[in-house]
DNA sequence: CCGCTTTTCTACGTGCTGTAGAATAAAGGC
DNA sequence: GCCTTTATTCTACAGCACGTAGAAAAGCGG
C-alpha cells in the first residue's frame, strides 16, 4: 500500500514520538500549517489501511502506529520482492551491491 | 516509481521475452483485447519513466526495457530502504524473518 | 441548556492510469 | 508522384487516490 506525502510525513511523526497522539498534537508537530480536518482525513485513511489503531475511548481521540516503522518496512520489502518469480535472484543482485560494511553486518546478523 | 496494473503487465512481458518488440506484438501477447493505441500510451509513458527504450529507426518502433527485472527491482527495494532512517535495523528485521534455506543462500552468496 | 472542542460528512482540484478515437505521418506498390 | 495500408502521435475522458478543508453534527464542561 503506497503511501501520499502527508500520510508518510503523519506516519513518520508516529513512529518518531513514542505514545498515542490526538489529531491536534500531530498538526502541530506538521510542518505547514494544515486545518485540523485534514489531519483527522490523512489519520482516518491511515486506520483504514490499517497502518494507524484509533482510540476512541475517551475524547479526543488517540492514535497510534500500528506496526513499528521497521515492521512495516519490512512489509512493503517483502511486498516488493513478491512481485517477481525469482527471489532469491534479486537478492543476490541487492546484496551484490551493498557495501562490505553492510554485508559484514549481514553476516553478523545471521549468526555467523 | 511506481506502476499500475497494465504499466506492469508490460514490464512482465518486456523481461519475459528477450529482444524488442513492436506495439503489435506486445499487445497480441497481453491478455485482453486491448487497442494498439493503448499499448503505444503505455509504452510512451514506460518510457518517459526510464524504463523502457524506444528504437524509432525503422518503421514499426521497438521497445525493449532498460534494465533487468532483477535490476529494476533492486531499485525499488534500494528506495524502500532509503525511506527510513535506520536501514540495518530493517535489514536485520528481514533477516530475522526470512526461512533458513534463505539464510543459507544469503550467507553463500556473501562468500561466505 | 449553551458554548466550545472534536469528529464526521461532503466536496473539490490535481495528478496518474487505463483506455481508445481522431488526426497525422510514413512507407510501399503502381 | 499518388493512394492505400500501417504505424505513431494527439487529444480526451473516466476513475481513483490524495491533499486539502468547510459545514454539519456530536459530545463535554459548566
Amino acid at each position: 500500500m503506497a503511501l501520499g506525502d502527508l500520510e508518510r510525513s503523519v506516519m513518520d511523526l508516529l513512529w518518531d514520538r513514542p505514545g498515542p497522539h490526538t489529531a491536534n498534537e500531530v498538526r502541530d508537530a506538521l510542518a505547514g500549517d494544515l486545518a485540523v480536518t485534514t489531519v483527522l482525513t490523512v489519520l482516518s485513511r491511515l486506520e483504514k489501511k490499517g497502518l494507524v489503531h484509533r482510540d476512541g475511548g475517551r475524547r479526543p481521540h488517540r492514535y497510534a502506529a500500528v506496526s513499528s516503522r521497521e515492521d512495516h518496512t519490512v512489509g512493503l520489502l517483502n511486498e516488493v520482492l513478491g512481485s517477481v518469480p525469482d527471489r532469491q535472484a534479486v537478492l543476490a543482485r541487492f546484496l551484490g551491491g551493498i557495501g562490505p560494511d553492510e554485508a559484514a553486518a549481514v553476516r553478523r546478523l545471521l549468526g555467523n
